[in-house]
DNA sequence: GACAAATATGAATACTGATTCATGTTTCAG
DNA sequence: CTGAAACATGAATCAGTATTCATATTTGTC
């Protein structure tokens, strides 16, 4: 409910709406405030996150938040936009001299897994920007659909699968990912990312029929 | 961050914590409150869901809210158990006289489709407990997955499907679903039902070899 | 038809927490 | 050096909203 801020800071107000800091230690303060809204908005969720829990995590006063960050949202949708970059270039780099569909499958799920292993709250901001920023969540989840669609089509044209509706399917396949990959985070399974994959994998190339 | 509240009410106060009412005229008013939470937290979110806007929604006062409910967090509890329970008994009675697992596979993956077609606002909700009630959150998954691997497990001994972790597999199969129900819910795919099911069960089924 | 229990009301309370602001302190170009 | 821009502070503001409460009204029972 909060209204747009007006500009407090004098840093530059760029066109992407963020707050550009002018030397290494507004860097620095900037970097810091938002990693420790990640942790904070990880571990609490976004409304149990006050912008004191985070800026005393980030060791700055309250307000020197706002001297980088245009509001608490923004602090939420940047968070969201930068967990999308990682892990679009944590696949793209898994995936990328992989010629075969179903090898590239794998090494993305196990990718997939180990980034957010080690990024669990990220995890948790994905699923509350649903609520928090549905705009980002929308452009997350299509994005990564959109790609994957279009490799299963390129897979079904070079004979690498068989064929069927690549749209239905990416969604059926990046449930999976995301299943598996909750089931690790938030429930704190502990079964070893290959066991998953392995599994998980021969499900995808075989099914289940005997 | 509401303190427990303290007894409001003149109904009973079950050992189950909700607050019954001792007339008809008052369970109608209980389920008119419950019906336009689900409308209201579903569409607008939990915390954007004041209890304004749900009293209004049911057309009583706000006072009288308290008088059902001990609290906004319980109101959604409940909101969440009512859809696990509703989604388990869709699903079993699709499911209930199928004994081929397959089959009962594809029938489940309809029956919780179309449900979660007629419930979208529920849909959200289980998505949000995660934040607001991670117990109930954890439940309604965790419940879904001991059945489904003990389903998975039966049926690897009677021969219906071959061998494999059964845990890995139901948690894949639960994402595949769950992501095919959000494409469709969150964001308004129009695929048929059946067309999704016959992509997906093939997938479930085959894999993707070609 | 009268009393007690149940239900309903909506204004008042109480508290939280995002955002602002007046006031320092630090940095750095010239 | 030195002044202006940048950065930092944290107490005060301000709005929203969950919850309570004193006060009706309705219902069912004798």
């Amino acid at each position: 409910m909060a209204k747009a801020a007006r500009k407090t800071s004098t840093g530059t107000d760029q066109s992407n709406g963020q707050i550009q800091p002018k030397t290494a230690r507004g860097e620095a303060t900037r970097k810091a405030i938002l990693s420790a809204a990640e942790r904070v908005i990880g571990e609490r969720g976004f409304n149990e996150a006050s912008i004191g829990h985070i800026t005393s995590e980030a060791g700055v006063a309250q307000g020197t938040f706002y001297i980088y960050f245009k509001s608490k949202d923004e602090v939420f949708s940047e968070l969201v936009l930068e967990m999308g970059r990682l892990v679009r270039r944590a696949l793209s780099e898994a995936t990328q001299n992989i010629e075969n569909r179903l090898d590239a499958e794998k090494a993305g799920l196990t990718a997939f897994l180990e980034f957010i292993r080690a990024h669990p709250d990220l995890y948790r901001i994905i699923q509350e920007a649903l609520f928090v920023d549905p705009e980002a969540y929308h452009a997350y989840y299509h994005t990564f659909a959109e790609g994957y669609r279009s490799g299963l089509e390129a897979a079904v044209k070079a004979g690498q699968i068989k064929p069927g509706d690549a749209d239905t399917r990416a969604w059926a396949l990046m449930g999976i990912s995301r299943s598996l990959g909750e089931r690790a985070v938030i429930w704190g399974d502990k079964t070893p990312v290959e066991d998953v994959v392995e599994t998980a994998h021969d499900l995808i190339v075989n099914g289940l029929k005997p």
